[in-house]
DNA sequence: CGCCTGATTGACGCGGTTCAACCTCAGTGG
DNA sequence: CCACTGAGGTTGAACCGCGTCAATCAGGCG
C-alpha cells in the first residue's frame, strides 16, 4: 500500500510537488536555500487532528499531499467545516500565538512545516513570500465568500448538487484522461463531513443524494461512487450561473 | 443634510481618522507621501453602488468613514451579504482586474481611493504597506470563518444576538468613551440589510428583535437604537464561548 | 392629505431537523 | 465457516423553526 511515502518528500524544494503553486513559489533560490534549512516534513494519519483552536502554534505549514478540514464546533456540539486545505495550501497565520480553528486530516496528510518565528522573520525580510501569502490569503477570502451563499441561501438540494459540482470540477482538472462517457468519481468523504461542510444534518444529506438519484440528476455506484450524466444540468440544480468553467 | 463634509478629509493623512488603523497604518513618513499623492476621496450617498461584480477595479480604498456592503446575490433575487466595511477597512484586491462582488454603500460612505496599478506597484517596493494588507486580510479571513459557522449552524436568535454582539464590540472599540450605564448604539443598517447579513428574512428579524426585547436580552428605543443592559448575557445568546474580548 | 418605504405582527405551510428503526458491509474472533 | 459487532448509510414519521403571504402601522416627503 502506498504508505511511507512522506519520506519520499525530504528532499530538496527542486522536486517537490506543490513548488509552483505553495507559498514559496515565487521564491528565488537563495530565500529557497533559506527555506530549506527551516522545514520538516510530518505526517498525519486520516482522521488524526493536526492542531485544535486555542493551541499554541509553534509551526506554520504548507499542505504537500492529502486533505485537512478546518472546522468550529460550538459547545453543544454543532460543527462547521469552514475550510478545506488541499496540496499547496497554507495552514497557520503569521503573527498569532494560538490556532484560531480546529484543523483534522480528512486523509493521510503530510505537511511541509515551518517554524513560525524565523518564517515570521523571512515575512518580514522576504516580500516575494509575503506577496504570495497575500495572493494565497486573498483568494481563500473569495472561496468563503462563495460559500457563504451557499449556507445563508440555498437550499438542502442546491447544497448538494453544489458540492458535487465543484468536487467534479476539481476531479477533472486534476489530470484525469477525460473519459468520454458521464463524468465520474468517488466521493472521498463521508456523508458527516459532507453534513458538516453544507450545514446540514447526514439524514438529508442522505435524502437529497437520492432524490437527485431519482430524478437522474446523478448516478450511484456504490455508496461513493457519483455518475454525472448531464453536469450543466448538475450547475442548474446548484443554483449557480451556468457559466460552465469546465470547458469554454 | 450632512452632506459636503468629504472635502473636510481632503487633507493631510496626519489628520486622518484612519491613519492608525488602516492599510497605511504603519508606513512611514517617505510612504506616506507617496500615497499622498495618489489618493482621492469619494463619498458615495446611503444605499449608491460603489461598484458591482464583474465590473472593472480601476481603484482599491480604504473606508474613511460610514459603512459598505459586500453581497451576492442569485438569479432569482436570494442575496447574502458576505463582508461589512467598516471605517479603516480596505476594499479591493490587488492584482484582479474584475471584482468578484457587489459592494454597496449602507450608509453614507466616504472612501480614500487609489488608483489600482500605482497601488500595486508601491505593494511590491514597499514590504509596509503589503505587511499590514496581509494583516488586515488574514483578519478578514477569520471573520469570514466565524461568519460560516453563524449562516450554517446558527438559530435565527443566536443569529440576531450575534450581529448585535459584534457591532456591540466594535462600537465600544470605535474610540467611544465608555459610557457608565448600559452598552448602546445605534443600528446604521436596515432590518434588510440585517437578514441579507444573517442569512433571514427581514420577518424574522423582527420577530427575533422582539423576542430580544420581551426576555430583556436587549433594549430599543424607537427602531434603531439599542441597548444592552447584559452584554455577557447577551454572548451567551449568540451561542459564543462568553470569552468577553472587549475588555482583559 | 396621499403615497411610499421600512417595520411589525399574524396565519399558515413547507423544508429540514430530530428521533428511531433498519440496512449494509467489513472486521474479528469463535 | 458463520455469528457478532460496530461504523456508515438509508428510510420513515413527527415535530417545529423559519419562510411565505398578507394585513397593518409608523414616519418622511411631495
Amino acid at each position: 500500500m502506498a504508505r511511507q511515502q512522506s519520506v519520499q518528500f525530504a528532499k530538496s524544494c527542486g522536486d517537490c510537488p506543490i513548488r509552483h503553486r505553495a507559498v514559496c513559489a515565487n521564491c528565488e533560490a537563495d530565500e529557497l536555500t533559506i527555506l530549506e534549512g527551516l522545514k520538516s516534513y510530518k505526517t498525519f494519519a486520516a482522521g488524526e487532528p493536526i492542531i485544535w483552536a486555542g493551541d499554541h502554534m509553534h509551526h506554520v505549514a504548507s499542505v504537500v499531499t492529502g486533505v485537512a478540514a478546518i472546522s468550529q464546533t460550538m459547545e453543544d456540539g454543532r460543527r462547521q467545516m469552514v475550510g478545506l486545505l488541499l496540496p499547496s495550501d497554507f495552514m497557520g497565520r503569521p503573527g498569532r500565538e494560538a490556532a484560531a480553528f480546529d484543523i483534522t486530516a480528512a486523509t493521510e496528510v503530510v505537511l511541509c512545516r515551518f517554524e513560525r518565528k524565523p518564517f515570521e522573520q523571512l515575512l518580514i525580510n522576504s516580500p516575494t513570500i509575503g506577496h504570495r501569502l497575500l495572493q494565497m490569503t486573498l483568494d481563500e477570502l473569495d472561496a468563503a465568500r462563495e460559500w457563504m451563499l451557499l449556507l445563508g441561501r440555498k437550499t438542502a438540494r442546491e447544497k448538494i448538487s453544489s458540492l458535487l459540482a465543484i468536487i467534479a470540477r476539481r476531479e477533472a482538472v486534476l489530470g484525469q484522461d477525460l473519459t468520454p462517457g458521464p463524468m465520474a468519481f468517488d466521493l472521498h468523504i463521508t456523508r458527516e463531513a459532507m453534513a458538516d461542510y453544507l450545514g446540514l444534518t447526514i439524514e438529508t444529506v442522505s435524502r437529497q443524494l437520492t432524490a437527485l438519484r431519482k430524478d437522474g440528476v446523478i448516478g450511484m455506484e456504490g455508496k461513493r461512487r457519483i455518475l454525472i450524466p448531464d453536469f450543466p444540468r448538475l450547475l442548474d440544480e446548484a443554483g449557480d450561473d451556468a457559466d460552465g468553467g469546465l470547458v469554454d
